[in-house]
DNA sequence: TTATAGGATGGTAGCGATACCAAGAGAACG
DNA sequence: CGTTCTCTTGGTATCGCTACCATCCTATAA
């Protein structure tokens, strides 16, 4: 069919032809699309009807190589799957597309590897901001930051010194805040379930926090009321299931992440434990599920979306003029109590 | 600080700065760093130190711009908050990633307006390829998307004439199989709740498929037994309700959205409603909390997963220099008898 | 009427890479 | 020893757009 591989087919319509048909120079047909304010009328209107005759779009990859400017935020999430982050990420997502800006995604699987990798890339591909859902990096992501110069926001967690702005709640607080609570609704002997803690500053926190309550709280820090778990439905029952064997007296289960208080809340209904009466769950982070479920669950409520909300906007704000600084947002919590505790 | 305003940041080392440095021509630096194999161990050696002196991250916007290849791939779901969605970006972040593209993703929140708006803006971001979850486009996508030529699937549904390749199951499939199969399990009076129609060719499908099925069944097509229902938790619970008031006699409900159905299972757990005893629940969609409630809740598998893989995969293939063909995947689906029907 | 400001247009020179072709350096051959 | 071939390397011309400055035109003031 052709001679040579076709690399981007299209006829590939370009400015000056635009500018040719409409009888106007290429710099009019540019300023008639970017700021149609600084031209006439009469030009504006021979630009649009070319434009709107040959269907011409805009080549945004010649203009930001041109402008040095691009219209493209980069996003490094743990896993794109966790609902978690879906709600975080529709927000940047919005906020991002009503002023202009698109969304670039990758996720890291925890790797602190990988995300160094795909930050060369996107700063690579010259995003002009980056969101990191993480607030621990390798030397070298430190290092291309500082240097590319681009905004970047961290969250999940909050760094006592960020690389340049961070909004998060801390998982220390949260987590001491719910075992707390739980102290306070009578329950004294409360396992931990955790994700895995390697690697994830996130999960570490939420562990400190547990046991700095049950010191508040007075209760013996106990290693063994504490279980490590992958993320699941099956995992969080099972974890349960070997709390109460090896701890006949455990009165509650704090699980650190939804899913896990789910699979255990699906298991004590399979094995007919009632809830809260032979065991009580709690849970961090407010799926919509929690609050469906029967019973309901107690849990912390992470403005998700809130984070991503103004993630977003500090960005847009910092890219449309607003002078660098330091910021650390903490959007903190809230303690929902339910009927399982 | 600075005059002007600072738009990138960065001390902006480019290619011939790394040539210079290294003795070496850019072109050279440009080979050394794309085909290392067309460059002699000599010259490779001074770019690499070159680069890793620097920190060099070549310009990949000035690469594509010169070299008419773009690396990223424009993906439009209609929500990305849903976790359906989530497991098929996933696939395909992995698989495009795994061979050097990367992914952008917008949302077009299941307006068809919107979906066009976003497509003008990937392809002016010169996106190499493209993924839409829907098969009903405005007349201005399919015109944009056929002249700028550049490979597209469409998922969500099995279209009759795809623009160009589609990787789908079939929900007018999916639903008669589901319906039948309820059919052959003895359930005689069957409702269906399904999510919004408007603007939605999956659950019109998906409608048609339930009615198909009753008539196979030879059961009389009663419109008062689909209700429609925005997504949610309490939806499905409500309509599940509102569906027995009027109807004493139903005995199954076919919900059409995972989250409708399992919170119609929570409606029932709620007012002591025997599922499959008093009323039988299936779903649409293997979410794994279906596998762990109680009861499990009988569904259809649909391989959200190797669709956003094989999706991945075709647009790779095309980009790689696979010759254009309309393809038309059916990945099928397949029903999960649990124990709620 | 001429001077002058201010807004609208156009010309030119890049942005930072790659495609393409030309040239140089060895290797292999008769 | 010259010729041809292959493998590396380098030079030049874009890619499609925007920044910047020069120019021109019209409107207002003197």
């Amino acid at each position: 069919m052709s001679r040579k591989i076709k690399r981007n087919g299209g006829d590939d319509i370009k400015m000056s032809d635009i500018a040719r048909h409409a009888g106007v120079s290429p710099m009019t047909v540019s300023r008639a699309l970017r700021a149609p304010a600084t031209v006439s009328e009469k030009m504006r209107r021979k630009v649009d009807a070319a434009v709107r005759e040959f269907g011409y779009l805009p080549n945004r990859i010649a203009g930001s190589l041109s402008s040095k400017r691009s219209n493209v935020v980069g996003l490094i999430v743990p896993s794109i799957r966790n609902s978690l982050y879906a709600s975080m990420i529709q927000a940047i997502s919005d906020v991002l597309r009503a002023n202009g800006f698109h969304l670039m995604i990758a996720n890291s699987g925890h790797q602190l590897d990988d995300e160094e990798a795909l930050v060369s890339a996107l700063l690579a591909q010259r995003v002009c901001g980056l969101v990191l859902h993480n607030t621990t990096h390798t030397k070298r992501v430190r290092d291309l930051v500082r240097k590319a110069g681009v905004p970047v926001i961290e969250t999940g967690n909050l760094p006592a010194e960020p690389l340049d702005m961070a909004v998060s709640y801390s998982n220390f607080e949260a987590a001491r805040a719910m075992t707390a609570h739980l102290g306070r609704l009578g329950y004294r002997k409360i396992g931990f379930v955790t994700l895995p803690l390697r690697d994830n500053d996130r999960s570490e926190e939420r562990r400190r926090g547990y046991f700095a309550a049950l010191k508040d709280l007075g209760l013996p820090a106990d290693p063994s009321l504490v279980l490590e778990a992958p993320g699941g439905f099956s995992e969080g029952g099972d974890a349960l299931v070997r709390l109460v064997q090896t701890h006949p007296g455990l009165d509650a289960g704090f699980f650190a992440g939804d899913v896990l208080a789910v699979g255990a809340l699906f298991e004590c209904q399979r094995r007919g434990w009632a809830v809260p009466g032979r065991v009580a769950i709690a849970s961090f982070d407010d799926l919509d599920l929690l609050r469906h479920a029967v019973p309901t669950v107690t849990t912390l409520r992470i403005p998700r979306h809130e984070i991503g909300r103004r993630s977003a906007e500090l960005l847009v704000n910092r890219l449309l003029g607003a002078s660098p600084e330091r910021i650390r947002i903490d959007v903190g919590f809230e303690i929902v109590q339910r009927e399982s505790t």
